[in-house]
DNA sequence: TCAAAGTTCATGCGTTTGCATCTACCTCAA
DNA sequence: TTGAGGTAGATGCAAACGCATGAACTTTGA
């Protein structure tokens, strides 16, 4: 691999640290997390977008938490009334996890409010072009991140 | 702003997100980050990148974490004499924080092993073109990012 | 068949975070 | 000049987090 392209590598992943940072810190700050948190919602949205319930290191792939962490997280959704947490009849060591009515509900309301933030910021600074370039690189991203147990040949860094 | 508009931002972003998770598990997952934690790593390049002192809130721009968290962030790596925090004799109320020669050393370090994790995975999602529209895109969504300030037209959303 | 190894989730515990607030200092207008 | 208002950063405290580990269950291979 050339050395500028690990270059462009790096510049692009900076660029992508910082406007994730720049935009987080601003739709953070609107008023609308005073019913549930951004990781809350990120939970409630995962679990809105699944159809069927979840497994709870499903969940832990989607969003950026350790797995105790993210199970505490959804305890606390549990006891608020907003996620259903039953035993897995097929593993006994898992557990399925859904949406209630209120959680739906809740997660739809909010998720409409946060849209529109996010449209304003992201409409204001990149075209149609671009927001489709933006979405295509995500994905790939994306894709990049999760995949490691295809085959475990170790091939060892050339540095 | 057509529906489509809006909408395509909103899966542009939420495309930007699970890349960012995604890959950000995938970096944290990589046994480089003994001596210092990527928050920290963080703070370390961002000083780094940046010639003479900063102010503390000149860091929190970049730094996903609270004002409190950050002082206390940095307070820590005072102690362990990786920063160096001086009163700002221009400014009774602000700090001046810079690397020391040992924050410095340990930046350079870890920030060279996380670039090779960094440039592995994203050549390999995506082509040089992808990398530079990444770069040029997240540009433009960090700036829109920041300013607030310049009218404040409250003009409420159509949701 | 059954014990060893792996997986899934929960829990103990020390650390870190965010919110609210405080102190100290700066700015600006009267 | 001065005092009201604003800004920079620190601190008290409860909430949330990560690491290490535990408990329960499943899978695997001999």
């Amino acid at each position: 691999m050339t050395r500028s392209r690990s270059r462009l590598a790096n510049e692009a992943w900076e660029s992508l640290l910082t406007a994730h940072a720049s935009l987080m810190k601003r739709f953070g700050a609107e008023p609308i997390w005073d019913e549930v948190s951004m990781r809350e919602y990120d939970v409630l949205y995962t679990l809105s977008k699944h159809d069927g319930p979840m497994r709870l290191y499903e969940l832990g792939r989607g969003v950026l938490l350790s797995q105790p962490a993210l199970s505490r997280l959804v305890e606390r959704l549990v006891d608020r009334g907003l996620v259903e947490r039953t035993a897995d009849p097929a593993d006994g060591r898992g557990v399925r996890l859904a949406l209630t009515a209120a959680g739906r509900e809740r997660q739809h309301r909010v998720g409409g409010r946060h849209a529109v933030d996010v449209a304003r910021a992201v409409t204001a600074a990149l075209t149609d072009e671009e927001m489709r370039q933006l979405e295509a690189i995500g994905r790939k991203l994306a894709a990049q991140g999760e995949p490691q147990p295809p085959r475990p040949n170790r091939q060892e860094a050339t540095l």
